[in-house]
DNA sequence: ATAGGGCTTCCAGTCACTGGAAGCTCAAGG
DNA sequence: CCTTGAGCTTCCAGTGACTGGAAGCCCTAT
């Protein structure tokens, strides 16, 4: 199978799978023609990584996943690690967005949106609750 | 003023202070000696950056609200519209999050995390599911 | 005179791709 | 057999917003 097809099959771009190869996550066969040749496995692995990615887990978090895919001998203890440790990330970038979205959509509200120049955004940036 | 102090006073680091200037946001002066010679200008400047920043805005979005706030024939309008734009932005990461932060969290509940090899995660990664 | 800390510039690295250039390979049509 | 065009290859550079580090100048205190 070549790339190409094995981007229309996973939906992941070649650009994509190629540098996963560069970096590692996968190991294609090459033909003799110098094409990367992929087999179902190489395939299972891509879906796997889409969906780890999907779930937003660092490309490092995906190697370990996958490591430990492939390892009977794992424990779900080290998988569940990681999965928490990313699910307070993940808490921990909604707070933040939270507190964001909080802040400006006041300002947003208190903002007349018109022709005059008065604006209370500018007005918080420039520090007026100081 | 020296770097050093406009670092302590705006809590911005020396090197992203730098870097600003790299880019255009800011224009501090010099002295004899080459060094930045910062004035009170410059640390309104940061700090109204500073706190863009800390609302999530981007650099460019940043150069445009410095640029409408020293403009007094800005348009409060202007400035609403690029705070919508990226209110909207944030409201659309918080629910990718979100959807994230669902998935995840049933699938962590699900896993044992014991000794055992088997895990639900793991599952739902090699496409369980399909 | 020297030691240290602060300042300067420039280059490289981060993360996870993405775009583009130059060039090889392959299948189909004339 | 030749050309055309699509698909594949590698390599280099750019993204955003910094951050780290090296090499070297400047300033103050001892």
């Amino acid at each position: 199978m070549n790339i190409g097809e094995v981007a229309d099959r996973s939906g992941i771009p070649p650009k994509t799978i190629r540098y996963y190869e560069d970096i590692g996550l996968i190991r294609p066969q090459r033909s003799d023609n110098g094409y990367r040749a992929f087999r179902e496995t190489d395939l299972h692995k891509l879906a796997f990584l889409d969906r780890a990615r999907a779930l937003g887990f660092s490309i490092e978090d995906c190697r370990v996943l996958l490591s430990l895919y492939e390892d009977e001998t794992r424990e779900s203890a080290q998988v569940k690690a990681i999965a928490e440790e990313h699910l307070s990330a993940i808490d921990d970038k909604i707070a933040q967005l939270r507190e964001m979205r909080e802040t400006l959509s006041h300002l947003v509200d208190a903002c007349h949106g018109d022709h005059r120049p008065d604006c209370p955004i500018l007005g918080e940036l420039a520090g007026a609750t100081e």
